[in-house]
RNA sequence: UCCUCAGUAGCUCAGUUGGUUAGAGCGGCGGACUGUUAAUCCGUAGGUCGUUGGUUCGAGCCCAACCUGGGGAGCCA
């Protein structure tokens, strides 16, 4: 007799008449007068559950197996058998149910075996993983980080662990939570009557990271190819279903390459963890195509075979003003795209995901690399339909002088970028990266409309419960 | 933060121009039936109608403020 786990004894990896021990919780428990119970155990090794035939003639089936409600922790051990019922090839033959848990109120347990609406399940972070939906997005959600890191990996990308406390106020991508051990009752002061930051643990002002681009780049400028993947924060008081408090973000950073080479990488990137979740999680995107979005599989068969659009920021905003569609923020050169834009042209001009690029340099930040026509950068965001923004890159600005140019252009002091002006000081070389919202991903992936449901315990404005 | 919609049973919702005792489905419990598949059938329990205040003879319904949540916008990934 063995522990098995779920997964193999649904795929056949037992032979009829393999005794075996499964450990879970039930989904469901049917019970037939005719002297057999059927309870259907998981353990989140994939989507289905296992069904476990109950014999009344076991001697706790009256005390115990009858009393099974949904989420009852169970130990069954039994006979690997074809299941003569349709839905299932393989079942369990149980010749013993040990019950190690009790629901102890099953009229108020809040996750009854029925449908909730995600909002009251958000309620629960504790207990939708227990729920089909919350499963199959957990499931998928590993294989994206596994298919992640793997693609990097085989193409010879270190993964960097950029620092998550930083002292760096300057990177520029958003409202910082401050990270501090000082007494907020009892502030010290300087004599000007500020707050004395030399008095807290860092002897100086420091906050979660935002981003771990300029960390990264100083990895870049030594290995070449490298990349981070960890969580990011922003204190940005955003309420929307795209947008979280604290996320996790992939940042790969390339050197001796341009914008175009790093438009190619993400291609790449999403294209091998579509298809890694296509093959690995087959029975989880099968759920999502039923219940949460019919087109969830095919969009990605879709993207994995064809080549994204590539269009430049000058000639979508041609295509926006002669696409005879009126539009609430009036289209003209140098404007910042609005997402009534970026929906039009991924989801009705191009209906598949579309790579932008070089943008004005006025609306993109100052480490992108200014092109030859003095007026845009090497900037791309990649748009995804349904989703809007999932991916944002640049090739970086490696000439010291054109650097501080663009530094002194936005008001930024140079002297608190001394470390990241040193890459361009030391050997320079043209670089380029960008950063993939892991959350995003996630989302277009399963077709989960909120970014909150597909992060176990989403944190946003108001709300950072459990 | 702004705009907008919503809040009624454990859950999802219905509730007429303001009018007696607020309904259904699912889930729970009890029973019937059945190698069942979110089983089916019968029965049953379950409510301070988000909170506070107001209008009215009378408020789930109208008004105000607040709280919570959704959608959209801005910001972005």
């Amino acid at each position: 007799m063995s522990d098995a786990v779920i997964h193999d004894v649904l795929s056949g990896r037992y032979a009829v008449g393999d005794t075996v021990t499964v450990k879970g919780w039930v989904r469901t428990k049917r019970d037939s007068k005719a002297g057999i119970s059927f309870v259907a155990v998981h353990d989140g090794s994939c989507f289905d559950a296992v069904q476990a035939v109950v014999p009344a003639e076991l001697p706790n089936y009256e005390s115990e197996v009858k009393r099974l409600t949904t989420a009852c922790s169970v130990v069954v051990s039994g006979t690997i058998a074809r299941s003569e019922g349709q839905g299932q090839q393989f079942e369990i033959q149980a010749s013993s149910v040990t019950v190690v848990g009790w629901v102890e109120n099953p009229d108020t347990y809040p996750m009854a075996p029925k449908r909730h609406s995600m909002e009251y399940l958000r309620e629960f972070a504790h207990l939708r993983p227990r729920t089909n939906i919350h499963g199959a997005v957990t499931r998928v959600r590993n294989c994206l980080a596994q298919a992640v890191h793997r693609f990097f990996h085989q193409r010879g990308f270190y993964w960097i662990s950029t620092p998550i406390i930083t002292g760096s106020d300057t990177e520029g991508a958003g409202e910082m939570f401050r990270v501090s051990t000082l007494d907020l009752e009892n502030l010290p002061r300087t004599e000007a009557g500020k707050v004395d930051y030399s008095k807290d643990f860092f002897d100086r002002e420091t906050f979660l990271t935002v981003s771990g681009q300029l960390n990264v780049e100083t990895y870049c400028c030594a290995l070449s190819k490298v990349y981070t993947f960890g969580p990011t924060f922003r204190a940005e008081n955003s309420n929307t279903s795209r947008h979280l408090a604290e996320f996790w973000m992939i940042e790969p950073e390339v050197a001796f390459a341009e914008l175009a080479d790093v438009a190619q990488l993400a291609e790449d990137m999403l294209k091998y963890v579509f298809k890694a979740v296509l093959e690995e999680r087959a029975d989880d995107m099968a759920f999502f195509a039923e219940r949460v979005d019919k087109d969830a599989v095919n969009r990605l068969q879709k993207m994995v075979d064809s080549s994204f659009v590539r269009m430049d920021y000058t000639d979508a905003i041609e295509i926006l003003q002669n696409c005879g569609k009126t539009f609430n923020y009036p289209v003209e050169w140098g404007i910042d795209l609005q997402s009534e834009h970026e929906r039009y042209l991924a989801e009705e001009h191009v209906g598949a995901p579309i790579i932008l690029q070089n943008y004005p340099k006025d609306i993109k930040a100052f480490y992108m690399r200014l092109n030859e026509d003095g007026k845009t950068v090497a900037a791309m965001d990649i748009l995804a339909p349904g989703i809007g923004e999932i991916i944002g890159g640049s090739q970086r600005e490696e000439r010291l002088d054109k650097l501080d140019e663009r530094l002194a252009a936005m008001g930024l002091d140079k002297d608190d970028y001394g470390w990241y002006r040193d890459l361009r000081r030391y050997g320079t070389v043209p670089h380029s990266g960008f950063g993939l919202g892991f959350e995003r991903l996630v989302s277009y992936v399963t077709g989960m409309g909120n970014v909150r449901d597909v992060i176990p315990f989403p944190r946003t404005p108001g709300n950072a419960d459990f």
